[in-house]
DNA sequence: TTGATATATTCCTATATGGGTATATGATCT
DNA sequence: AGATCATATACCCATATAGGAATATATCAA
């Protein structure tokens, strides 16, 4: 078997640097095709066919405005990422360890309270 | 050019599910290859280069025990994925839609005091 | 040394990619 | 209708893949 889909998933569909970018791009708003050909500094047949790409992980909507096509972020289909990683957050989160800290008093405490109830 | 490699960098990484799959496993502690082989179902082999990938990127340590390889999470290479989607979280969180509603009462009750230094 | 166990590497192949370039489609203006 | 602007699609190509199968490497056992 080859390589999934650039379109299989959100994974797959983020994975490209500049599909991230366009992303970040509309993060600021509804935006035409061409704003998104000079933000990124790229040839806008691949900006469509990129586009094309995150429209088909439901990552952006499109809506037509008389010759344009304007573009507009839908985050709900990067949520499927941000659920996974979550979980691995208190790998390098301080805060995650200090949190341990106090989890593993309050049952060190709890243990020499004799259990309560 | 062709799609990126795999070993690019953690995003392309993980685009790939059965090593997120990997590292959901290592999550719970160290693992030899085979325990990996036996909980994914997959060829030895396979596992084995999913495995070079994920070291590649610095998400896996390995360590060596005898005849065994004993691989380990090193979350900290999920980071800028975890950085990355966590500026959209407002896209879908309720939770973020309701901070919208308290700064925009904030602002206005400000504008109402004549913003008092 | 021979054998068994654990893991990694090599070779194969079908497949999808991303950029480049040219062209098609569609809307607006004159 | 013809010209122009905005966007999408088609085609070409070098490249890396993921799995399958066979084999190499390394460690331990007898």
């Amino acid at each position: 078997m080859a390589r999934a889909a650039t379109t299989a998933d959100a994974f797959n569909a983020v994975a490209e640097p500049r599909r991230r970018q366009i992303l970040d791009v509309l993060a600021g708003g509804e935006r035409p095709v061409n704003d998104l050909v000079r933000a990124l500094g790229l040839a806008q047949p691949q900006v469509s066919k990129h586009l094309r790409v995150l429209r088909e992980v439901g990552a952006v909507d499109v809506r037509d405005e008389g010759r344009q096509r304007l573009y507009r972020l839908n985050g709900h289909a990067l949520k499927p990422i941000h659920d996974w990683v979550k979980g691995y957050e208190r790998s390098w989160s301080e805060r995650f360890d200090e949190l341990d800290v106090v989890l593993a008093n309050l049952k060190q405490k709890e243990q020499g309270d004799g259990g309560g109830k």
